[in-house]
RNA sequence: GGCGCAGUAGCCAAGUGGUAAGGCACAGGUCUGCAACACCUCGAUUCACCGGUUCAAAUCCGGUCUGCGCCUCCA
C-alpha cells in the first residue's frame, strides 16, 4: 500500500487509483525562457521517482508534463535577442531535454506545448464564460472567483485574508476586475506579440489554463495525481482547480502533490542575489546522477540546501554504491564457480530484508532518503558477504537486485563496460611483468604514461583493475 | 497581518509514544614495492530551550528562542 501526502487534506493517504493498475498523473513544467536551473531540477527527479516507484509496483503510469511556451519572460527574452518567441521557446525546450537525459528523467508518456493547446484552451474559456464562470472586459476574461465556493480548498486561505492585498491591486490598476481576486483567463496582445484568435480578442491564455486544458486533454477530466513545486499550490493550482472543476463539474485531481523549495547556501535562490545555478552548469563539473542522487537525499517535502560541499558529499556516496556493483561485476568475471551454493542461497535470502526496507520507504510517501539508506545496507552486505570464492550465480543476482532497486531511484550504477583497447592492456601487462622483476622505475613510467592518457591503475588484491578519469 | 514548515552527532539526513537508521568527513585497520583505489571497524545516555501529560516522549500538549517558505512571476 502507497501513502502519500496530499496538500489538499495535509495528511498522508493511501493512494487508490481511479483505474485499477493506473495511474495518471500530471506534473506542471517549465516555463522555457532559459536554461532550466537546478530548483526546477527538482520536481523533475522527485516525480520521476514518484512515477518510477509506480512502475516498480506494477502500475501503468500515464505522465504528462507541460512545457509552457507562450509567456511574458520568453517574449522579453526574444525581443533582446532579436528572434521569434518560437525560436526561443524550441531552443530551451530543447536544452531542457537534454538536462533532463543527464539527469536520467524517463521522457513523459506526453509533453504537450502550450501554443499548440489553444484551441482547447478557447472551448474551456467559453464553456466558463457560459457557465457564469468568467466574463469579458475589453478583450480579457477574468475568471470570476468568488462565483466558486470551493476557492481556497487547496492552499486554505479564505477569500477575506486574501482581501488584504486588495489595495495594493486596486492601486495598480487593475479597475476593470469585479473583484481583485479575479484571475486572468485571456489577454489580448500587445504590439509585437504573439497572438491567437479567440471570439474576444486576438491574444493568448492566461497561464493558469493551460495546465487545466492540458491535463484534460491528455488524462482526462479527472486525473489521479497533480503535482508540482510548492510555490504553485497559490495560485497556480488553486486557480486549476477553479477553472477545472467549474468547467469540467467534477473533481479535478484526487492527490495533490508538492516538493519543497531547494535552496543555494542557505539562501532562496534568486535573481538579485545572483545565485542561480543551472543544471548546465553543474553537469560541467559533475555527472549528474550526482545531482540526482543528491535530490533524493532528503525527503521531497523538506527544503534542501545546495553547495559545494554537499555535493561533493553526495558524489562520494554515490560513488560507493557504484563501487559496489563495479566489484561484483569483476568478481563475476573472475568467478571459478557457476552455479549458487546452499550457503549463498541463503545468504542471498537474506537480502529480502533490504529489499523490505527499500519498498517501506517508498511506500511512506515516497521517502527516498529512507529507500536510499536500504540500498547502503545492500551495499555493505554485498561488500561483506562476498568473495573471489562466490559463485557467479550469486554474484548477478546480487547484482540485480541492486540495479532494481537503484533503478527506482533512477540510479544508473551498472554502465556498460567499455572495451579495453588492446594497447592499453599490452601496457599493463609491460607493466605487471616490470613490477615482477622488481623494476618499479618502468612500472611507473607506465603507469604514469597511462594517467596521462586518462586511465587509472588500481593495484588491488585480486588483480589490477583501470577505469577512466 | 494571514497561512504554513523546520531546529536530531563536525556536516547531510531518517525516525513522530517504547528506549536514536543511513551517508559524507575524521580516525584506526586489511591489502600494497610505494601510491592510489577498494573494503572493514569506529561516533549522540541524547534529539534548540523551559514546563506539562504518560509506566514510557526526539516523538503528544503549552510556552520561549532561532531559521525559513507562501500570500506577487517563480519549481
Amino acid at each position: 500500500m502507497i501513502e502519500l501526502y496530499n496538500t489538499l487534506s495535509r495528511k498522508k493517504e493511501e493512494f487508490v487509483p481511479m483505474e485499477e493498475g493506473k495511474v495518471r498523473m500530471y506534473v506542471c513544467g517549465p516555463t522555457v525562457y532559459n536554461l532550466i536551473h537546478i530548483g526546477n531540477a527538482r520536481p523533475m527527479i522527485v516525480f520521476d521517482t514518484v512515477r518510477r516507484y509506480f512502475e516498480y509496483k506494477g502500475y501503468d503510469v500515464n505522465f504528462v508534463s507541460n512545457f509552457t511556451d507562450v509567456d511574458d519572460k520568453i517574449i522579453k527574452k526574444a525581443i533582446e535577442e532579436g528572434v521569434s518567441a518560437d525560436e526561443i521557446s524550441k531552443r530551451y525546450i530543447a536544452e531542457c531535454k537534454k538536462d533532463m537525459e543527464g539527469m536520467n528523467i524517463k521522457p513523459a508518456t506526453k509533453n504537450p506545448l502550450a501554443t499548440e493547446e489553444i484551441c482547447g484552451m478557447v472551448d474551456m474559456i467559453q464553456t466558463l464564460i457560459d457557465k457564469g464562470y468568467a466574463y469579458e472586459k475589453n478583450g480579457t476574461v477574468y475568471y470570476r472567483t468568488r462565483k466558486f465556493e470551493d476557492y481556497g480548498k487547496l492552499s486554505h486561505k479564505n477569500l477575506d485574508d486574501l482581501r488584504s492585498g486588495e489595495r495594493a491591486l486596486l492601486v495598480t490598476g487593475e479597475d476593470e476586475k469585479e473583484d481583485p481576486l479575479d484571475f486572468v483567463l485571456w489577454k489580448p496582445k500587445k504590439e509585437g506579440e504573439p497572438f491567437w484568435e479567440s471570439p474576444w480578442s486576438e491574444g493568448r491564455p492566461g497561464w493558469h489554463i493551460e495546465c487545466s486544458e492540458m491535463s484534460k486533454k491528455y488524462l482526462g477530466e479527472q486525473i489521479d495525481i497533480h503535482a508540482g513545486g510548492e510555490d504553485l499550490v497559490f495560485p497556480h493550482h488553486e486557480n486549476e482547480i477553479a477553472q477545472s472543476e467549474a468547467a469540467n463539474g467534477k473533481e479535478f485531481a484526487k492527490y495533490w502533490m508538492h516538493n519543497a523549495f531547494l535552496n543555494i547556501d542557505n539562501k532562496k535562490m534568486s535573481k538579485s542575489l545572483g545565485n542561480f545555478r543551472t543544471v548546465r552548469e553543474i553537469s560541467e563539473q559533475y555527472d549528474l546522477q550526482v545531482l540526482r542522487f543528491f535530490m533524493l537525499s532528503a525527503h521531497y517535502r523538506s527544503p534542501l540546501n545546495f553547495s559545494a560541499d554537499l555535493m561533493e558529499a553526495s558524489k562520494n556516496g554515490l560513488e560507493r554504491i557504484v563501487n559496489a556493483a563495479e566489484n561484483l561485476k569483476f568478481r563475476m568475471k573472475n568467478a571459478k564457480e557457476e552455479a549458487f551454493t546452499e550457503a549463498e542461497q541463503e545468504a542471498y535470502a537474506k537480502t529480502e530484508e533490504f529489499v523490505g526496507k527499500f519498498e517501506a520507504a517508498m511506500d511512506d510517501d515516497f521517502n527516498t532518503a529512507d529507500a536510499v539508506a536500504a540500498v547502503f545496507d545492500l551495499v555493505k552486505y554485498i561488500n561483506t558477504n562476498t568473495s573471489e570464492e562466490s559463485s557467479a550465480e550469486y554474484l548477478k543476482k546480487l547484482l540485480e537486485r541492486l540495479t532494481k532497486l537503484c533503478d527506482v531511484l533512477g540510479l544508473i550504477v551498472d554502465k556498460e563496460e567499455e572495451m579495453l583497447a588492446e594497447d592499453i592492456e599490452k601496457m599493463i601487462e609491460e607493466r605487471q611483468a616490470a613490477r615482477k622483476a622488481k623494476d618499479f622505475a618502468k612500472a611507473d613510467a607506465i603507469r604514469d604514461e597511462l594517467l596521462a592518457k586518462g586511465i587509472i591503475l588500481e593495484d588491488t588484491r585480486e588483480g589490477v583493475k583501470w577505469k577512466k578519469a
